[in-house]
DNA sequence: TAAAAGCACGTAACCGCTTACATTTCAAGT
DNA sequence: ACTTGAAATGTAAGCGGTTACGTGCTTTTA
């Protein structure tokens, strides 16, 4: 009686071929089957051909879920950023990708939308698909994310941003220190009122990071970065540009702009030539990525470059480590290496400007390096991409 | 004894707790834990609260491997994307993502980097992780690959192009007749030596079809495209700037270049420059796409502008329609924009133009109108993105 | 040459959850 | 008062694999 019941019972199954048919088909057991695909060398020759005919004729494709259930691994990564909209986030996520899938793992990509409540949801999420390893860009998350992982020892990296006191195994450079080299760059130009385009910095540590970095150079220099000169809002190229004319229309006008990063600078350098400011000559203007465009289009812009396909590499890596067992979570600082364009020049007012710019009418004048010198002649890309097409690399 | 051996077994497990721990923990069964968090309206309110109370109490999350094979459904949704190093398809992959967020599915995103057998690869790949349905970019895979998906008869989605005589459901627009568009409106502005620079289409429908339409209409102006003004390489702007060279060193010159997409025409427009040819009095250049940088630098790129997010959030909403057994798949037809912008005039030789282009000095001259006119004032903006600003919507 | 040690493969107990069916309870219907 | 049925909860059988153990057999080792 019951057993005709459960024998009634609707056979469920997804209709998909299961390892049990192929081990039919094989005349071997499941267990075979199973051990042919995972370990090899447990089974003969003769037996894995025909386990391997059986399957393939039969199609069968291994059911994930099974599997990560009797395994306990599920061969998935996590990785969470804070929008695909964004060339240097999914470089990152390519590079991670490219290894991880070279080891059996599969990517699962979240975004946060620059929201840290949803960055938690996100691995959340993740942790209910059971990831074995997270990646995240940057640190701007709820504690109790970090709780979550720690519960679990689930094995992580923060990457993009690196700090040497970062509690995290950070994959990246240090956005203090870059916006340093960068500011103490535009000081040796000469230029002494400096202003700043930066994106909204709560919820981004690396944001926060920069401005410091920034700050940290001017102060050094004793040039402080007055309030009205420090526009921050949405990190576009429309923002950029209505920056810009805000600090053009200001009874004194800085020499020099810092942007927190590339889509900011392109806005306002295209807001720039629109009220007929001559770049650099009139205002200098200074990114941050490297955008794979504003190398390739008039002016080039000033900035720096971080390789975040192999931070991205690195990271997968390092996480696929950890995964095995093998491995230990570390830290690893990337370079952040300047790259000196044509947006970038002394100021007009050089003459007056200090010694260090003034001691050789050249040695800092990227201006007649790379804009049209009156010489006629433009060697500037020899000069100028000195640094430029240097490889970046891991800080030794 | 043999009671022995196995109650001696290492209890395997993750260390996650289980819904088995919250059910012992609120006093009640494991069905009714299950219940509280999939059909709630089965279960009394307080016991509702004391599950719920103590899943939380003990950091429960499910399982979803657990779940997964219970119920025979995974959640997770594929796509398949050429690249995510790509504006258009991270954009898509956006929209497709937030659809399926908000129903409770987690996408998987896996880049064929144009490789079809990768392609076909990364489809398996999803199917054993349980895709419920998948979204692919073009129509380019073995054909093996829709086998596999008409065998499970699983739903999927192509995105992107569009084909009325296509034999699967697809999301896009036309690229013949987009291109056929471009092609025309480029011929009525006077141009009859017109050069072209494509991506490679082996294992690309979507350039193919975009090749065909432009030449449907140069053949209906009685153009035609010489062998040696069609360059055809990697879609970066070095080879579109590589290809003007060429294409401009020849003896006689096109006055227009039709490129098949953005990135190709950027590079192309950098190296016109370079070449001290005016853009677009001496020549013409359009490209496809619309990306995000285009209409912001100078000169504004003529282009032909796709609303990507808007493709992926419908290959999203259909997808889960099918996935929940209502809704059908169709294909749904959407528009591309003709951005006209300041890349495009009638040729030099416009006097000798057909009437259209004939009638007024300043008809179609967008040079005039965007570049710095004398007059000083620039209007152009009105005329000139007409269309523009116009909202891509269905076809109809 | 008998005992120990591999090998190759089978058996069956899980993995953590869902869900069909069984059971209990209690208000409504007759 | 008794049947009926809906509502709330429990019981336990899988879902499709993996893998600890067990079982014959063939090689070493002593």
């Amino acid at each position: 009686m019951a057993d005709d019941k459960v024998a009634r019972r609707a056979r469920g199954g997804t209709g998909r071929t299961r390892l049990a048919e192929v081990a039919q088909l094989a005349q071997v057991s499941t267990a075979t089957v199973s051990r042919v695909f995972n370990t090899p060398t447990k089974v003969s020759a003769e037996v894995q051909a025909r386990v391997r005919e059986a399957a393939a004729a039969l199609h069968w494709i291994p059911n994930a879920a099974g599997r990560a259930l009797a395994s306990r691994r599920s061969h998935i990564a996590g990785v969470i950023i804070p929008t695909l909209d964004n060339e240097i986030f999914a470089r990152q996520v390519s590079g991670m990708q490219a290894i991880f899938a070279e080891n059996g793992f599969t990517l699962l990509i979240g975004c946060s939308n620059y929201d840290p409540a949803e960055g938690l949801a996100q691995v959340q999420a993740m942790l209910a698909q059971g990831i074995e390893v997270l990646a995240m860009v940057g640190e701007n998350y709820p504690p109790q994310t970090f709780d979550l992982l720690r519960q679990r020892s689930l094995p992580y990296v923060l990457t993009y941003g690196y700090r040497h006191d970062s509690p995290h195994p950070c994959i990246g450079f240090d956005n203090r220190a870059a916006f340093r080299q960068l500011a103490d760059y535009v000081l040796s130009l000469g230029h002494r009122r400096i202003a700043a385009i930066f994106q909204p910095m709560d919820a981004n540590d690396r944001v926060a990071a920069r401005l410091d970095g920034l700050r940290d150079g001017l102060a050094a220099a004793g040039v402080t970065l007055r309030a009205a000169d420090l526009h921050i809002g949405p990190s576009n190229m429309d923002f950029g540009a209505e920056s810009l004319r805000r600090i053009m229309a200001g009874k004194t006008r800085p020499t020099a702009i810092i942007c927190g990063n590339d889509n900011l600078a392109l806005g306002a350098v295209g807001a720039a030539l629109d009220l007929g400011i001559a770049i650099p000559h009139d205002l200098s203007i200074t990114g941050f990525d490297d955008l794979a465009i504003v190398s390739r289009i008039a002016p080039r812009l000033t900035t720096m470059r971080v390789d975040n396909l192999e931070i991205g590499r690195l990271a997968g890596e390092m996480l696929i480590g950890a995964a095995g067992g093998r491995g230990m979570l570390h830290s690893i600082e990337l370079r952040a290496d300047l790259c000196m364009r044509a947006t970038t020049s002394p100021p007009r007012s050089a003459a007056r400007a200090p010694a260090a710019a003034r001691d050789s009418d050249n040695a800092n004048d990227h201006q007649a390096r790379n804009q049209q010198p009156h010489a006629g002649i433009r060697p500037q890309r020899v000069q100028h991409d000195l640094q430029e097409d240097k490889k970046q690399r891991r800080t030794p």
